[in-house]
DNA sequence: TATGAATGAGGCTTCATTCAT
DNA sequence: GATGAATGAAGCCTCATTCAT
C-alpha cells in the first residue's frame, strides 16, 4: 500500500527527474513547476530556493538507495557471494533504462566543486556505496584491500553508467557487474 | 619550435578550460572573452555563436589526444605492453592535477544527449580512446574480447577520474591504470 | 491595570516596528507577521491589505502621541514655561534611543504623495504638534508668530531626529529640545 | 556650451529623479530605464545593479552640491554675511519646485542604515554642508559653537523641506534660511 | 480564527546575440 | 578585426493577496 505523497515530495521527484536528464543549470525553477503542476513561484514555499531544493533532491536520492541498495546489501543470512550479486543486480536494475544515468555522477561532474553543499552529499553517496562493498568484501580481503577494490568498484560502475549513456549498450554496465561479483569467486 | 597560437585557438584555449572546470551552461560568453583577453562581441568574429565554439573546443580536444595520447601508443617497434604502459602513464599525467577533470566526460554528463553536435564528438573521443586501447589489447586477446576490455578500461578510468574530483585521491587513478597495464601480464 | 492587548493591537505593534526601521515597501507582509507570531495569511483577518494596516498603524501612532505628549503638554495648572519644558522633555524620551526615529517622518519622505491616505495621516499629526506646541507659544507671541514659531520647532525637531539617526549623536536633537524652550524665555 | 552628457550620465539623472520622487525600493529599474530610454536590461551595461546605480546617484549629487553651494559659498572675495546669505539662497533655490525634495534626506530616512555604502554617501554630503555654514559661521563663533550651529541649521533646513513636501509652503524654507543668515546679524 | 498552499505579477539580474562605429 | 552599446528573452526570486480547510 503506497504511502501518500505529500506535494513537497512531488516537487523532489519532477526536480530530480530534471536534475538528472537536463542537469542542474540547464534545469529552471519553471521545468520544475512545470513537472510538478505548481507555478513558478508556487515552489518557493516548499524551499527557499533553487540550491536548497537540489539538496533536498540529493538527501533523498541518498536515502533511497540506502534504504533500497546498500542496506538490504548487508542483510544478514545470506552468503558474502549472495549478497554482492544481490547488491550488483539491484544496481544494474536501478540504473538500466533511467534516463540520465546517475544524478550524483552528473551534478559531481557538472557542478564540480562549485557548490559545498553538493559536494558534501555526493561524497556521501559514493562513500555509502563503497562502504557497503567494503563489508562484503571483507569476508575475502584484509580490509584495505576490500576498500581500495570497493572504491576501484564503484568508480567502474560510474563510468560504465555515463558509457552506457553514451552508447545505449547496457551490456557495458552488466559487465561490471559481473567483475565486481567475481571478486568473490 | 612553437607554432605562433592564433587569437582563433586563444578563444578556444580559454572555452575549453572554463567548460571543464564549470561546465557548459555556466559559462558565459562573457566569461570566455575575459579569459582570452577579447571583448564580449569579439568572440563573434571567431564563432557564430556559443554551441559552434564549444563543437570547435571538443574538436581540438579530439585532435589534441589523438596527437598525445593515440597516435604515440601504437608507434610500432615498441613491445605491447610498453606501449600500453606508455599509453596508461600518459593518461595518468594528462588527468592528474588537471582542474575539473575531463571535458568530455564532464560535458557527456551534464549535457546528456541534449546536443547531438556534443554526443558525437564525446563518443568520438571515447572511441578514439578505446582502438587504441583495443588495437593494443588484440595482440593478446582476440578482437571482440579486446574491444570490450578496451571500453571497460576507458569505463574505469572515466569513473576513476570523476571520483579523484571528488576525492582528491590520485591513487584511484594510478590503481585502474596499474590494472590496465595488468591486462598483458 | 495593563489593558489586555488584543491581536490586532499586536499586528499594528509589530508592523509600526517594522515600517519605522525598515520602511514601507522593504517591509513585507511576511515580515509583520512574522512579527507579531501570526502566519502570513492570519494579517488578512484583521486588515484587508497592507495599505490598510498602515493607515491604521499610523492613527495609532496619532493617538499615541496625542495621548503621551501633545494632551498632556496642555494640562492646566502650570506655566506655560514648564509645560513646554515638559514637552520638549517628552519628545526627547520618545525619539532618544527608538531605532529609526519617527515613523511619520520616514514614511513621509519615503512615499511622499504617493498614497493620500498616509499623506493625510501624516500632515495630521504634525499639525497636532504644531498646535500644542502653538497653544503655549501663544502665551507669549501674537498667534500668526506663534504659528510660525510652532511650525519651525517640528521642522527643526524633526531634521534633528533624522541627523540623529545618521550620527548617532543625541545632543542635536537636545539642543533644538533646549532653543524651543528657550523661546519663552 | 553645454558639454554633452554620457549615455551614463543619462541613466544616473533619470535614476536621481525617480529615487528622490518614489524612493528607492519603490523606484523599479525597470522604471529606471523607462526614463531614459533604455531596456531594462540595458542599464546593467553602465552599472552592475541597482545599489551601485543608487550609488553613483548619491555620488552625483555630492558633486553637484559641492560645484554649485558648497565652494562658492567660500569664494573669498566677499564678506561672511554676504556669502551666508548666498549660500542661503543658493539652497533655496535648489530645493524649492524640486518635487520630492532631498534624495539624501529621503534615503536617510527610508533605508536607514540598512545600506552602509548610502550612509557613508549620506553622512559625507551633510559634512559637506556643515563644513560649508562652519566655515563661515567661524567668523563670529568660536569653532565648536560655529560647528553646533552649523549642525543645528542643517537639520533645520531639512525639516523644513520635509514640512515644505507636505505643506506646500515654501516659507517654511525661506523662514529658515532667513534665521540662518541672521547668525551673522 | 487560523492556517498554509497557491497564485500571478513583478522585481533584479544574466545572457547569447546583434550591430553600428 | 575590434568594440561596446543595445536588445529581449529568460532565469531566480519576492510579494501581496486569495482561499479551501
Amino acid at each position: 500500500m503506497a504511502v501518500k505523497k505529500t506535494d513537497r515530495d512531488n516537487v523532489i521527484d519532477g526536480a530530480l527527474n530534471l536534475f538528472r536528464v537536463k542537469g542542474y543549470h540547464h534545469t529552471s525553477m519553471s521545468d520544475i513547476s512545470g513537472a510538478c503542476g505548481l507555478l513558478k513561484g508556487s515552489v518557493y514555499h516548499y524551499f527557499p530556493g533553487k540550491k536548497d531544493l537540489a539538496v533536498a533532491a540529493l538527501d533523498r536520492v541518498i536515502e533511497d538507495v540506502r534504504a533500497k541498495l546498500f542496506i538490504p546489501a548487508n542483510d544478514d543470512g545470506r552468503s558474502p557471494q549472495e549478497r554482492l550479486r544481490a547488491l550488483a543486480d539491484a544496481v544494474e536494475r536501478y540504473f538500466i533504462g533511467r534516463e540520465g544515468g546517475c544524478v550524483m555522477g552528473n551534478l559531481a561532474l557538472e557542478v564540480g566543486g562549485g557548490v559545498p553543499e553538493f559536494v558534501e552529499r555526493i561524497r556521501t553517496y559514493f562513500e555509502d556505496w563503497a562502504k557497503a562493498l567494503t563489508a562484503i568484501l571483507e569476508t575475502r580481503y584484509e580490509t584495505a584491500r576490500a576498500a581500495e577494490l570497493a572504491e576501484d568498484a564503484v568508480a567502474r560502475v560510474q563510468g560504465a553508467i555515463m558509457m552506457m549513456g553514451l552508447t545505449g549498450d547496457e551490456e557495458i554496465l552488466r559487465r561490471a557487474g559481473r567483475d565486481i561479483v567475481a571478486l568473490l569467486n
